[in-house]
RNA sequence: GCCCAGGUGGCGGAACGGUUUACGCAGAGGACUUAAAAUCCUUGACUCUUAAGAGUUUGUGGGUUCGAAUCCCACCCUGGGCACCA
């Protein structure tokens, strides 16, 4: 029979819930170490948990456990992230207020946290839509607005015409919307817009200092898109402006035989000429109607028109001419191109479109040609002395855009903005903080490119603070990603009324020891929260540069058929069913045993149940109730009886002795493993010193074996674990506020060892041996081995190889 | 197309210059039981062989080495990301 985990787990969460969890509350202060375990927190969705979600929590949960054990000052909090799209869309098809749906989320959350036995110090938890929370929030925008770093701009931006808001570049993904998938459309509005460009370079050049997953990085750098070029200016013919362009490509200007502006170059208007004039007209109408998908989708055919103008090429003097094409983005560079379509893939499609002259400026080994005074230079080279000869000027571009900040919805932290007719944008006091949600009861978008609180005039229609006239309040909110970029620096300080965080709080804790989260927050939330927090650190708020200074992405759980879980699929696995059958620590640990954490695999209940075979037996083991135990027949008993021979006696004693390394070792494999994370692995040392354990009669086991035993299995299967130290081992301290065990090195080591023969690499013999024989003495031994010799006779020996306590082998 | 990660038994994985397949799952055989479940024990890559044994095997092909899953080169495949960014 299992062991009753359904009594046993909710016995002890029960202990564990008195005081408000008092027992993993952080002490924040004196300890020498410390440590600051951090989960993305969940959106609180109508779901619940999912066995994703479980993953990382459950792997953050050891680690604090283990830590508080070693004796650290641990901070693991959790929280909620709960504005934004998904509660409101919740709310309007379910026709509840979103208030009370996230309310009632957050309490079934929570619950199932508090099931899966997670160690979070509630006392610290946030809730990014509560006014007292989100008032730091808006106290954050003012202090961008300050310093220059908010601005309003009137720009074509992505518009989801079903979530009828406007959505930042990152929540575009193949050119519908990340949320409802719905083909999003470009609109022009005006807009909130944070400068995370003035921090490109920072944000690029921090990554290096940070212990990442090598492809997040990765994602972030080729999202900020540096690259270094040069600003290159062209006459146009018969006018008086100058076209600029960027290009990373100096070297090649002399096979530059056109230039092309995007449709929305400000200077086409004027240098068009009269007769192509209502051409390019119509083709800029067409262009400014494509979405950007649909561009996309016409990468293989371009289109453009020309402009009946021409320019001078700064390099050779030849007139060149300029067409405009929308394969140019006029929020890339300039906004403008010369076309080099000897050595530009996409400009060689266009110049074979329209016929235009191709002329190759480098030969195949690097060397210049065709490019007057620069022939036989290499391109290298070319580069910067090219860029001298023109007057180029060096320049950096970045493809990372600012980031569109105001969404066109109810829910979501108002922008804490009077705007007056007269004196413009005017921000709210600090002392006026928090500018509170309304609560209405019309919230659905009106799709007028306005936030549903445009309508409640009690609301938007205010006193200008400067001039006492009437104004308005903005009424677009934040997007969800602002109360998730800095929702880590309020933990540390959750109650504080006067400051967002105490900076003596901060020094203590940040930055974030060990961040675990899923990857598909690689670009948006991990982006936004590095600015904001180079911000803070600007400003004086946080004394550090980097907010996470290590992150462990969780690999996806997918279903037993090898596919992502999907409701479609119906190949979805129910945390609640797993632990209804099987236990949480049952869950929580054959999680960790399905292999490293990063990696993603498929669900196996077959695996579920050897885990939880794996804990009866441990169960079993220290409540010395032998399951066999009246079960033998009477023939088997009569066996064993006559079987203890002087043999099996003398057998018995050396497997107890096995079993005090045994025990140091598993000790030393478990502590190691934990460090690097290698939670697979430390549980099956685990298993194996069970496995051992059950080698020799359970009455002859030790006391300290059960102890270490169940020491080192607490972080993993906590419920299992108090209830064995306390029922059966008679502790009186929770296990949790037990020392974590401790080895002696030399008894980690095996005096025996198994000496590898072999000849020219293939092994002939195995041979357990005492450690510490030299190569003459092996060499006899090997030798000895009927194998070995057959192998050796008649032949040469060349040389003999001889690692220590390891192998020998003889080459022939 | 470019970038990143990865290819080891029937499956998840372990080892990361020195016994390939630890640990677990599934399989086979057995014990207990009226029976089933549960539990326990044994077994466990492939080919040839009655067996002893021999040979092959870490995506493929080369290389370095006494010795390669591990290091180097080329290629193939899978997963993920980016994609007209000048």
């Amino acid at each position: 029979m299992s062991y009753q985990h359904n009594k046993i787990e909710p016995k002890w969460q029960k202990i564990w819930a008195k005081n408000n969890y008092k027992i993993w509350h952080t002490a924040d202060k004196s300890k020498k170490q410390h440590i600051y375990i951090l989960d993305m927190f969940p959106y609180p969705s109508g779901e619940g948990l999912h066995v994703g979600h479980i993953e990382g929590y459950t792997a953050s949960d050891i680690l604090s456990r283990y830590y508080r054990m070693k004796g650290y000052d641990v901070l693991h909090p959790m929280g909620w992230d709960a504005f934004g799209l998904p509660a409101e869309n919740y709310a309007i098809k379910t026709k509840k207020n979103p208030k009370e749906v996230v309310a009632k989320n957050i309490k079934h959350f929570r619950k199932q946290l508090q099931v899966m036995g997670f160690s979070y110090d509630w006392q610290r938890e946030v809730n990014t839509t509560d006014h007292n929370y989100y008032k730091w929030t808006q106290w954050i925008f003012l202090q961008l607005y300050k310093h220059g770093l908010a601005y309003e701009d009137e720009i074509s931006v992505n518009w989801c015409p079903s979530c009828k808001t406007v959505l930042a570049d990152e929540e575009v993904v193949g050119g519908k919307c990340d949320r409802c998938g719905t083909l999003v459309i470009k609109r022009k509005l005006k807009q909130w817009v944070l400068k995370i460009t003035a921090y490109a370079d920072r944000l690029l050049k921090d990554l290096n200092l940070l212990d990442w997953p090598e492809r997040v990085k990765t994602m972030q750098r080729n999202w900020i898109g540096r690259s270094e070029g040069v600003d290159i200016e062209f006459k146009v013919v018969g006018h008086e402006e100058y076209i600029k362009v960027f290009t990373t490509r100096t070297d090649t200007i002399f096979g530059a035989t056109y230039l092309v502006l995007a449709p929305e170059h400000p200077l086409i208007k004027k240098i068009t000429s009269e007769s192509s004039s209502s051409e390019v007209k119509k083709y800029i109408e067409q262009a400014s109607q494509k979405s950007d998908f649909e561009r996309q989708a016409e990468i293989k055919e371009k289109t453009g028109v020309f402009t009946g103008t021409y320019a001078i090429n700064p390099a050779n003097r030849e007139r060149v001419p300029i067409w405009v094409s929308d394969y140019i983005l006029m929020s890339y560079g300039t906004g403008a191109i010369m076309g080099v379509p000897a050595h530009d893939e996409r400009d060689l499609q266009f110049a074979e479109q329209f016929r235009l002259p191709v002329k190759e400026v480098i030969s195949s080994d690097g060397i210049l040609m065709n490019s007057g005074p620069f022939n036989g230079v290499p391109a290298i080279i070319a580069q910067e002395k090219i860029a001298l000869y023109i007057g180029g000027k060096k320049n950096v571009r970045y493809k990372l855009r600012d980031w569109i900040f105001s969404r066109q919805r109810y829910w979501g932290e108002p922008i804490p903005i009077i705007k007056c007719s007269k004196c413009g944008n005017v921000p709210l006091k600090e002392s006026e903080l928090p500018l509170k949600l309304p609560e209405i009861k019309k919230y659905q978008p009106s799709g007028k490119s306005e936030s549903p609180l445009a309508d409640i005039l009690s609301w938007v229609n205010v006193k200008c603070p400067k001039c006492k006239g009437p104004a308005k309040r903005e009424t677009n909110t934040m997007p969800q990603w602002a109360g998730s970029s800095w929702y880590f620096l309020r933990y540390l300080d959750p109650k504080n009324k006067k400051k967002l965080v105490d900076i003596k709080k901060e020094k203590y804790w940040m930055p974030v020891d060990i961040y675990i989260g899923g990857v598909e927050h690689a670009v948006l939330h991990l982006l936004y929260a590095r600015f904001w927090h180079k911000f803070f650190y600007d400003i004086g708020v946080v004394s550090t540069i980097e907010p996470f200074s290590c992150l462990i992405n969780q690999g996806i759980i997918l279903g037993e058929d090898g596919e992502k879980m999907s409701k479609s699929r119906g190949n979805v696995i129910s945390p609640d069913d797993i632990i209804k059958k099987y236990g949480t620590d049952s869950l929580r640990m054959y999680e960790m045993f399905m292999g490293p954490l990063s990696f993603s695999k498929p669900w196996s209940s077959q695996g579920v149940i050897g885990i939880h075979r794996f804990l009866n037996r441990v169960w079993y083991l220290v409540t010395e109730k032998d399951p066999l135990l009246g079960k033998k027949s009477k023939k088997k008993k009569k066996e064993e009886k006559l079987i203890v021979t002087a043999e099996a006696k003398r057998k018995l004693k050396e497997n107890l002795k096995n079993l005090e390394r045994t025990r140091h070792k598993t000790i030393k494999k478990v502590t190691e493993d934990l460090e690097k994370l290698h939670f697979n692995t430390a549980i099956s040392s685990l298993m194996e010193y069970v496995n051992q354990l059950y080698e020799v009669p359970l009455e002859k086991v030790d006391k300290k074996h059960l102890e270490s035993l169940v020491l080192l299995l607490s972080p993993f299967a906590p419920h299992l674990s108090e209830e064995l130290w306390n029922s059966y081992l008679k502790h009186r301290k929770s296990v949790t506020q037990e020392k974590w065990p401790t080895f002696k090195p030399h008894l980690t080591e095996e005096i025996d060892f198994v000496l590898i023969a072999q000849i020219n690499g293939k092994t002939r013999a195995k041979i357990k041996i005492k450690k510490g024989i030299n190569k003459v003495e092996a060499e006899k031994l090997a030798k000895s081995f009927s194998l070995v010799k057959k192998y050796l006779s008649k032949k040469k020996i060349k040389k003999v190889i001889f690692v220590k306590d390891k192998l020998i082998n003889f080459v022939i």
